[in-house]
DNA sequence: TATTGTTATACTCTATAACTATA
DNA sequence: TATAGTTATAGAGTATAACAATA
């Protein structure tokens, strides 16, 4: 309830976040952290009219023409029920298109347009752009370790 | 669009999580690791009946007794609309209880009861056990660094 | 005038059950 | 029978405008 021995010994590993027990919490700081990164990509993205997820769904069918909706669904853990939405919006911007497969009537192969190619490239930019602006501030060493740390953790937590 | 080149050389540092170019983004894999990490938390807290949001306001409150809306608001970034009905579940349940402050009677006071109390603690419990789950597999020195990487992410995104 | 808590509302994201057409 | 895509729907989480009571 104090937190007094605690703050003796001059400025901790940045301890400080909120001024809480939840400062204690790594979890509790991944999800404020992620948040902020989410907002200011989605930010980003807002300028090529993209949200995180129409961003995702269309990089991802570009670099995998012929991807059926399903795989894309197990790939970016998105439920099938959900793309449908995401991918008519896509289509209706003529950045990408459903073809039937032959060999199967169920499916639709997904592939994009010339124009969902290059707006893909332009989105590709925009987050590089972002992961600069954000990640820019930590040395080659802690990125690195960052990235692994999260993977481990992403593991760990079943994701 | 080949992946040839990075996976020359063994097992790099975990690139591979969905195998897409998204895996370049740090902001992704942060994304994807907060969900899972954030699922394994709210499972655990089902268990006394508690969400991530009524859990972390129920801990604030008990750590702040006679704090007001407004700052709880400010502290955990709720929208103070969106705490209204949140307080009302805890209320409801006789976990804390809101009191007019007599010198600012637009005011409310907010304080745990003692089964808040109780509560609260357990949820303390609740969130240390996840922890050791899911940040238990990195040692200490990357568990650290992993905390500062995130406040100094957290501040250059804005949160 | 400004602030505290509130109401109403809306938009995004996510999750599930059930349908259709194919296999 | 099982699978691919779809429809409908519901629940969280989050955001904003506007109001009443009080400062």
């Amino acid at each position: 309830m104090d937190n007094i021995s605690q703050s003796i010994g001059g400025p901790p590993d940045g301890a400080e976040a909120t001024g809480t027990v939840l400062d204690e919490f790594v979890s509790y700081g991944l999800r404020r952290a992620s948040n902020a990164v989410q907002s200011d990509l989605a930010r980003a993205l807002r300028d090529i009219d993209l949200r995180l997820v129409t961003m995702s769904v269309l990089v991802v069918i570009a670099e995998n023409p012929g991807l059926r909706q399903s795989q894309l669904s197990d790939i970016l853990s998105i439920e099938r029920p959900n793309l449908v939405s995401i991918l008519d919006e896509l289509e209706s911007r003529s950045l990408m298109s459903r073809t039937r497969v032959p060999t199967d009537r169920r499916a639709y192969a997904l592939s994009v347009t010339e124009e969902g190619q290059a707006l893909a490239d332009r989105a590709l930019e925009v987050t590089r752009e972002h992961e600069e602006r954000v990640f820019g501030g930590l040395d080659a060493a802690t990125r690195r370790l960052l990235r692994t740390a999260i993977l481990q953790v992403r593991f760990a937590a079943g994701g």
